[in-house]
DNA sequence: TATTGTTATACTCTATAACTATA
DNA sequence: TATAGTTATAGAGTATAACAATA
């Protein structure tokens, strides 16, 4: 009974909207208080990957993370020249390498950590510690039915 | 008496980290859909919100989704090459610009709107109406909470 | 001089695919 | 030939700032 058809749905009742949109706030703003450490949002969720274990191979990372093995290069080389990571060519098979976070690197690392921790307050901190879970897990098993690479449940 | 400082928290503890990466995917997934149509997603927000209005200045546009005044113009260059969109300059004011949807936009914008619903449903649709509305008015509270531009909170 | 819109420039992120070197 | 990593290329998105036209 509807006059209108109203096919045309407005931007605001997506969630995938609302999502881009705040998802797009947090991160320019996380972007600019890296930046005064001259690093990028890709670069601290490399290093914070690599920080965990001791090494691991460009390719191995790439599938971690949800990149390309292309975009980890890249990102190695730019990570290189800051000397916050190093490539070590295995000796047994010499197409292999391994990444790892240099001393510099280790030394940074939680002074990024704290910055991420004082983003992410500074957006969410006003949510209850239940509606943050909430939200987290609902994220998580979005990740999990879609079968999307980086599954990092923590 | 903590014996490790625990200082470095892992990317997973963030919801900045769970939204930028589910969004991601959804944008990413978005934009595979409308680039059947030929459309990228920036193109679909700004033909969504003129659609609207019989028109809009380019300034005014850029406010109200929160891009600049450049990066508007990019985007009407394009969907103007497409036929999508049209450029009036004003009589009474020379400066000034409104941006239309053109026939053929309006005939498209059912089409996108029903990709957008239809990508949303694949991500969001086993999560229950209250589940998404409660998801929907934390990120709507925290657009207003920071004062950002857009906010269609229709 | 202030404002509107355009343009030039640049950088990040991403993806694809061709390429090199190893095996 | 198969694999690991690199490089070249491209395009979207974003931002800054210089610029032209107009008021």
């Amino acid at each position: 009974m509807k006059t209108k058809p109203a096919a045309i749905s407005p931007l605001e009742a997506h969630l995938g909207y609302w999502l881009r949109f705040v998802s797009n706030q947090v991160s320019h703003s996380f972007s600019l208080k890296l930046a005064e450490r001259g690093v990028t949002v890709a670069e601290w969720v490399v290093l914070r990957e690599l920080f965990e274990c001791a090494a691991m191979a460009p390719s191995a990372l790439a599938e971690r993370i949800g990149m390309t093995r292309g975009a980890i290069s890249k990102l190695a080389d730019r990570l290189e020249a800051k000397a916050l990571l190093t490539r070590t060519i295995s000796d047994e098979d010499r197409r292999y390498q391994a990444l790892a976070v240099t001393a510099k690197g280790r030394a940074l690392l939680p002074k990024l950590a704290a910055l991420a921790d004082q983003n992410d307050a500074a957006f969410f901190g006003h949510l209850s510690a239940a509606e943050r879970e909430r939200i987290k897990s609902a994220m998580c098993e979005i990740v999990r039915r879609h079968g999307l690479k980086a599954v990092p449940v923590d």
